[in-house]
DNA sequence: TCTGATTTTGCAACAATGTTGTATTTTTGT
DNA sequence: ACAAAAATACAACATTGTTGCAAAATCAGA
């Protein structure tokens, strides 16, 4: 008899799409990400998943998402890259996350905004850009409004 | 009688002008800096140094410097966080590194672009940027050349 | 140039983070 | 329901980053 964990199925079928076996820890792991706006660290899924996540599962389970272009990475200017959801179709191993991120420095909130475009770039003779990624730190939405 | 250090004084100056007590590790590190075009990384440069150079004392002196607005940090999307020589004057806690960076995909080496600045950005109603990163990645002139 | 105060270093011990291999469990397709 | 495939948990380990403190180097002033 299979164990009832009552989900929603966006994300099995999220999973299915992207022909990963449907398993409890990757669901879990996939509805944080869409509990919340922005972006997570590693340190933050083992935490918030309450008290039992295997660190090994969350790293694994992590990369995998990454490869399927269920997530990206954010960089950041501490050593600890951050996670979010694609939100726009991104192909296996080539996102298309042309979007700013935006780390607030009063709560820590990284936000993916979808809406700003990365601008174009002229770079110097010899450089060919082939990704470019926009990173804005400041006070957010929720912040500034207090 | 003092050690015999021979190293081009700039180093040391720079230092000094920093109120810093001058070194051998410092004079060393700030050395591996000037010496490369690129941005170096914490393991880079327990490497480049040869043998011995005291990992707590890396740490500290590349912390020290970024306190002091020498070296700047450049976020990456693996866990690795570069630092570059800040080649405009950066004051104390206040870094103007408003140019972008370059990281080549080939050769995995980490550029400073002075000359290209970073472009202004339209931010959703709500979000303040106050400092605003721009992170290439592609092939180097270098690179691109063979 | 000597000397005491200050700063920096090196070491040890530790904490946190990330990796690998393997046996066991779960999921899948038929 | 069953065999093959995939994913997990655990242990053991490697790497990376942190802290406290005694020893050493550097500095500033006489």
């Amino acid at each position: 008899m299979s164990k009832e964990i009552i989900l929603d199925n966006n994300t099995e079928e999220l999973l299915r799409k992207h022909r990963l076996s449907v398993t409890e820890s990757r669901l879990k792991i996939l509805n944080l990400f869409m509990d919340q706006p922005g972006a997570l660290a590693h340190g933050d899924i083992e935490k918030k998943a309450g008290e039992k996540f295997d660190r090994v599962t969350v790293y694994r389970t992590l990369q995998t998402f990454v490869e399927k272009g269920i997530i990206h990475t954010i960089p950041t200017a501490d050593n600890s890259v951050r996670y979010a959801l694609c939100r726009d179709e991104c192909s296996e191993g080539h996102h298309h996350d042309h979007h700013v991120h935006f780390i607030c420095t009063s709560c820590d909130t990284t936000y993916c905004l979808d809406d700003v475009v990365t601008p174009e770039l002229k770079l110097p003779k010899g450089y060919v850009a082939q990704q470019i990624e926009v990173l804005a730190k400041g006070i957010c939405n929720e912040c500034s409004g207090k």
